[in-house]
DNA sequence: ATCAACTTGAAACGTATGTTTCAAACAAGT
DNA sequence: ACTTGTTTGAAACATACGTTTCAAGTTGAT
């Protein structure tokens, strides 16, 4: 029955125009028209938009977490040398390359998506991405916490979503922010050199001198929490 | 004419609930159920839906900018010591705290509305605050840059974005990650706080070791141009 | 008290969206 | 060739939205 095409082209639209405009304000009338297809054809292959939604980033983040969970797997068998901060963000820059690209730009396209699921409400979105991919995410972020041992765990905690925040805005206004790079100094940023900047940005503010004042936050430590501890990053 | 207080009604109900919603997925009908006012009323006294987002930004923004300016001439009136990059990004802290609280988590909501102005589509939005705050911006930029001057001009200008999406992120999250740090760490985090967190976080990471290895890139200057020279972030 | 300007209330309008329907077209196995 | 299950196409449906309309209400100056 020649796994129909129609749903490639159609994720493939969805992706380009939600990564475009939001998810909101992308209707399924244009992603359809876009590919070519039936307006129909989205809720016969995918059920409703949000299913849509969350068939995009899986089409990406599903092989994204099988090859980083491999490449964790394959650092934490070598125990004797424990990964650098740098090292640990350069494997997210790798694995995110490593994804087979489909089109030129794929991944620009995608990292502005994931700054997207961030910002925008689609409360499912998120709900969907922390149980799909929220275990990697936590064993990745714990490795992160135990490069920066010296600085209190509540401000790692902090500087932790400042890295994110850095990371899903600059990803999701690069289209914009590499035409006026462009414009105003005349060399092409990358997507790839942009990722690369970030590193050594990042990693010099983990590791920034503690910023910590107040008595009680500097002795705040990780409570033990039967189940759930919130670690990493809500999705 | 008693300045209709209606006008107020919806300003706060349109700010709290474009915070927690976003734009496009708020609703006038919400908006004025929210205010107990007529549906009438927005088209009434605003004109249209994006007059009204405009006039949310506005109420927190002009006091700011006012203030913000005449720190920055306060501070280059004395020119012997120039500003290090801790005090300029405290400055902003300051302004921030200084804008007049109406409700309590007053400065939360307006940081996650400017996350949102970045990441939403709403063109407009971006056009309006360029046009009426972008002088500004531009001046407290510059000043940012010639705390750095042994980075790269382009390093430099990706960074800032960096920096800025940190800021945005976080404070745009702010209200779920206060609730999981107060979980996991049994300290609450002040608005506040976490501003003042963010600040070696960034400095540290404007002041890294250039990560430019390109030939190119790390030789690229500021090309002068005619004009609408971009330096600062595109609002 | 009257008048004029301003403000509100309830309803309707026009448009766009996500979803459903169902007949037609197609594919593949027998 | 026929049948069965799958996919497409065109149209309709129900709902939600921003905006407009206009009569009713309110307010403040004369």
């Amino acid at each position: 029955m020649a796994q129909s095409e129609t749903v490639e082209r159609i994720l493939d639209a969805a992706e380009q125009l939600f990564a475009e405009k939001g998810f909101s304000e992308t209707s399924l009338r244009l992603i359809t028209s876009k590919a070519g297809v039936n307006l129909a054809a989205v809720n016969y292959h995918f059920g409703s938009k949000k299913a849509l939604i969350q068939a995009v980033f899986s089409r990406f983040l599903g092989p994204f977490c099988i090859s980083l969970e491999r490449e964790l797997d394959r650092r934490q068998g070598k125990p004797e040398a424990k990964a650098s901060l740098e090292e640990l963000l350069e494997m997210l820059v790798e694995q995110s390359l490593a994804v087979k690209p489909r089109s030129g730009n794929d991944l620009s396209i995608f990292m502005r998506l994931l700054g997207l699921a961030f910002s925008q409400s689609q409360g499912h979105l998120r709900r969907y991405l922390e149980d799909m991919y929220g275990k990697v995410f936590r064993r990745y972020m714990q490795l992160v916490y135990e490069t920066a041992p010296r600085v209190p765990p509540i401000e790692l905690f902090w500087r932790v979503h400042f890295m994110l925040g850095a990371a899903a805005f600059s990803m999701s206004g690069i289209k914009a922010l590499r035409a006026i790079a462009e414009n105003d100094f005349g060399v092409n940023t990358s997507i790839e050199q942009v990722m690369r900047l970030m590193v050594p940005f990042l990693a010099a503010g983990m590791r920034a001198e503690s910023g910590v004042t107040d008595e009680a936050m500097a002795k705040a430590q990780l409570k033990p929490r039967s189940k759930n501890t919130t670690l990493a990053p809500k999705l």
